[in-house]
DNA sequence: CATACTATTCACGAATTTGTGAAACTTATG
DNA sequence: CATAAGTTTCACAAATTCGTGAATAGTATG
């Protein structure tokens, strides 16, 4: 069967390229991605190499380096991302990570963790026998479950394919 | 050991309670949830019937019935929440689910369902043979991942709360 | 330590999102 | 079927987010 795929010896074509990276981005920000982020994320995903200069990125999303600049602190910090100082240049390159997705939910963690905490808050003043509180301390164990359960679900992941 | 908790006999202490609904909907809504369907949602949770009002809500979070009616759009369509019509009044109620968070991740299979077809074109489009082809590919059998292992995972949190 | 190149910060304007009041629409009851 | 209670829609205003250009700061090399 022929392939609808590009053939190689002409280079990918860029244009179905930057389609599919603004409509994944696009998805990306609708599930509360910001969206420069997501831009910048999958425009290194669909690199060979899985790295790019901040000048290749504000190239090829044709945005300012400030933009890329910004993104990239986010992507860093969420730890989809990571910083090289390549020692022969003076410019960094940003480099996803191989463990991206285990990462995206080991952060994910935190986050449960801090809303435990404040769940503990909502039960305490609504008191722990009341239905409200009850209701409240439930949701507080789902996250508290999802804590313990989601590590060994990526532990899974890698066993399969990491 | 004294608690810190409310004295049921004097009813709860409204003010801590809306404080944590304020600080609860914010977590939320920092993880890309709409602000004022958070809102709403978290309102629902602290009431010991699980179920309020349009005008109650409104009331509670001093906001308009316009605000109200958008946002329970929002949480139904989601599955969140469910609308109640009271065959002697006139007024819906709208219920905090009892599989609601089963109802949350549900959802998120349509999701990923939607992203690993974004993702199938991007494959095809940087060639399968790719380094970048390959990785994307990967990142589609993630979510292909996700979409069997997590219902297995709430299954197990029914089976252990629900 | 001067220079050239790269990255970041900041104030501003643009664009999007969010919530409101008023009007229109629904639905149950007398 | 008229009325009143409740809900939704819609145009607009407020608030927030987003991206830019210009200025500032950082870093490797001669």
């Amino acid at each position: 069967m022929s392939e609808t795929a590009p053939n190689p010896a002409q280079g990918r074509d860029e244009q179905a390229v930057a389609r599919f990276v603004e409509r994944f981005a696009l998805d990306f920000s609708e599930a509360g991605f910001p969206r420069m982020a997501a831009r910048v994320f999958v425009r290194l995903l669909v690199t060979d190499e899985g790295a790019c200069t901040a000048a290749e990125l504000a190239d090829s999303l044709q945005v300012s380096a400030a933009a890329v600049s910004g993104a990239v602190r986010y992507l860093i910090q969420v730890g989809l991302v990571v910083r090289e100082r390549e020692p022969g240049s003076r410019r960094d390159r940003y480099r996803v990570r191989d463990d991206m997705w285990y990462e995206a939910f080991a952060q994910r963690d935190e986050q449960f963790l801090s809303w435990e905490s404040t769940l503990r808050e909502g039960v305490s003043a609504l008191g722990a026998e009341t239905a409200a509180g009850s209701r409240l301390d439930e949701t507080r164990r789902f996250f508290e479950f999802l804590r313990a359960e989601l590590p060994k679900l990526m532990d899974k992941w890698r066993a399969q394919e990491g």
